[in-house]
DNA sequence: TAAAAACCAAGTGTTTTACTAGGCTTTTTG
DNA sequence: CAAAAAGCCTAGTAAAACACTTGGTTTTTA
């Protein structure tokens, strides 16, 4: 039971970005890489996919870059990992033709509700609460 | 984010083995086999290693075979996820040093919360109560 | 017009998964 | 007591997923 580095990356970088978007000027993805050490171009990957869903606009061009394409306390954890990751499910049956096999799945029951109590929690955090908590660190390493 | 068929199988190959199992007497991983389609090469493995945690105990000889270590209603659904698949952490960072990288984890505090849940509603689930759910779903079809 | 950025397709090495093969050991029963 | 039926054990393997990398193209701005 795993979340993909995928999923890791693009919630760090994301809050990154949110952190660093300032006055709608867009940042770049080799100043993330740079900070948090994610290779460049598996963050270009990354992005470009994760745009689809439509969390995060770009700009082309010289001084272009990604801006998160709405305010950070709109965007949920959950939003954040689909978009990386696709659907979640716990385990492969639940989406298709995987448990054909048996005419009546007997465990159906113990994913569906383990996946409703995840996906509420991961909703139930906003990017902002991510970057509100980074930014306390950062200060806090400043003081000591 | 998935559990493996691994645990999957673990789980469904308990169900049967806590209904079909009465009065002491060991049901075999060749009838499970049969009855649930799992491969019995791969039920061998998957109950030897079950085993080590000490929910299932066997019986070698003719006539051998499984039989759940407890009441069903004393075993959960993580015990019998763990014991099939290990720990299941989210992600991989939380258990080792995955995270060196960043001396503070920004996304810690996710994987903690969202692993807290799903540990707490797999908890909550006993196998009992799934095998209740199977011998239901027996009576109906007999019915109908 | 050159640099810097996003965009894109395809390839690759590693790890994990899901299983199989083939043999050994223990117990029961005819 | 021998044969059958069960668990026990090690090792191998094909396929998929993962975590990237390569080598470009296009767009924008200074």
């Amino acid at each position: 039971m795993r979340i993909s580095t995928r999923g890791k990356y693009a919630l760090e970088a994301l809050v990154f970005l949110g952190y660093e978007q300032k006055a709608d000027s867009p940042v770049s993805l080799g100043y993330i890489s740079e900070k948090t050490q994610i290779s460049e171009g598996y963050l270009e990957q990354l992005f470009r996919f994760i745009k689809k869903s439509g969390i995060v606009v770009s700009q082309k061009g010289k001084c272009g870059g990604y801006l998160l394409a709405k305010p950070a306390d709109k965007i949920t954890i959950y939003d954040i990992l689909i978009s990386a990751e696709g659907p979640l499910s716990l385990v492969r049956c639940a989406d298709s033709e995987y448990c054909k096999r048996q005419d009546k799945c007997l465990t159906h029951k113990v994913w569906e509700s383990a996946y409703g109590k995840i996906t509420k929690t991961l909703n139930s955090i906003t990017l902002d609460d991510l970057i509100c908590d980074y930014q306390l660190k950062l200060k806090k390493a400043k003081i000591s």
